[in-house]
DNA sequence: TGTACATCAGTGAACGCGCGTTCACTGATGTAC
DNA sequence: TGTACATCAGTGAACGCGCGTTCACTGATGTAC
């Protein structure tokens, strides 16, 4: 005679959408994000199919739910960096400082990682989402010179910031947890300094 | 009573195949990749729904089937480039030489790019042409001193010989016709070297 | 503390839509003789 | 040049599958009194 206790609404809420987002991400990056049925989730998730689409509206939105918000603080972060450095080194120095702290994720974003990878519907949105923070960068780019709005130079450390950044991580992640991200952005940077 | 023309098999079959490309790229470009079914294709290009799959196994093939194959002559274009010149600003002329000619293919390259950013599909499997592109000057930049498989240095040139290649087609395909793709190259690897 | 009603988590069943497949057929073109 | 058969472009109809929606309901939790 157990389960007598009354259980919130909101727990309950809660519990589904932690058991759907487990359990889809635990069999998208087992099988692929294009091999799994919404219904496989629900039924892992120990809900039904049609509760699924109660916590989230498109299967792709599970992928996406948990932003780890990396771009939010970047131009806050870069504000930090002495004005004396080149954009290019203060983008790498912001960067590595964004990136405190980010090695208790690491499982977490791996598994991210394989589920993205798996699904060239994934890809595209990373891709865009990609170019948002290219973006960000330019923006925050051109507050630091008192510029309203990014020029071509901006957009173009924007794009080559983003590229530098994923470069890394994917090395750390890659890594076998043997790589600091923040030196892997070092020396992604630095490569590419000595290259050009 | 024309018609009595004895039309080879062949021929019909260049024609709907022609057909229906046509037709799926207007549609596409016009609506969106998405908001367009195969049906709808099927109807402009005059021919039955179940025929569209005669020609094509997916609607994502009608997309990449013209394949304006820039990258399988890079290898060779980049062995002509004398050896003094550094990495860099091989991969850079290499782009150069390339593109020679590109300015009559303009329009069409403009559609195809219109259909692609219209669908997040389309832009995935790009990312992934994109990597492959990555690794192809990855390679020849082995080749090039003698290595027989890249090293990091060259994966990395590789990754922002692709991105700075994509960024100067961007901006000329943006341009309205007034900047020549072969400037626009010089252009962005010079910023790069000037910002880094 | 108890009663009456409102709200909301969870579900079942049925449906629309679009991609892609399977089966079976027609009629024109190709080819062997 | 003509006949007999093989091949293949094109199609119709029906189906499977998965995403996402709509309608209608149950039963537990929340709340006002």
């Amino acid at each position: 005679m157990t389960s007598l206790a009354r259980v919130p609404r909101a727990v309950s809420a809660a519990r589904s959408r932690e058991a759907i987002l487990d359990a889809a991400l635990e069999l998208f990056s087992e099988q692929g994000y294009d091999q799994t049925s919404t219904e496989e989730v629900a039924e892992r998730a120990g809900v039904s199919p049609r509760t699924f689409f109660r916590y989230f509206p498109t299967k792709e939105s599970v992928v996406f739910y948990r932003d780890f918000g990396l771009m939010r603080r970047f131009e806050a972060e870069l504000r930090e960096q002495p004005p004396t450095r080149s954009d290019f080194d203060a983008i790498c120095a912001t960067f590595v400082s964004l990136s405190l702290g980010f090695d208790e994720l690491r499982e977490r974003v791996q598994r991210y990682r394989r589920v993205v990878d798996s699904s060239s519907v994934l890809l595209g949105r990373e891709h865009l989402h990609s170019q948002e923070h290219a973006q960000t960068i330019a923006g925050a780019l051109a507050h630091r010179h008192g510029r309203d709005a990014p020029n071509v130079d901006d957009a173009a450390l924007g794009a080559i910031g983003v590229l530098l950044y994923n470069r890394a991580f994917a090395q750390w992640l890659g890594g076998g947890g043997a790589v600091d991200l923040g030196e892997q952005l070092g020396s992604e940077f630095d490569r590419v300094r000595r290259l050009v």
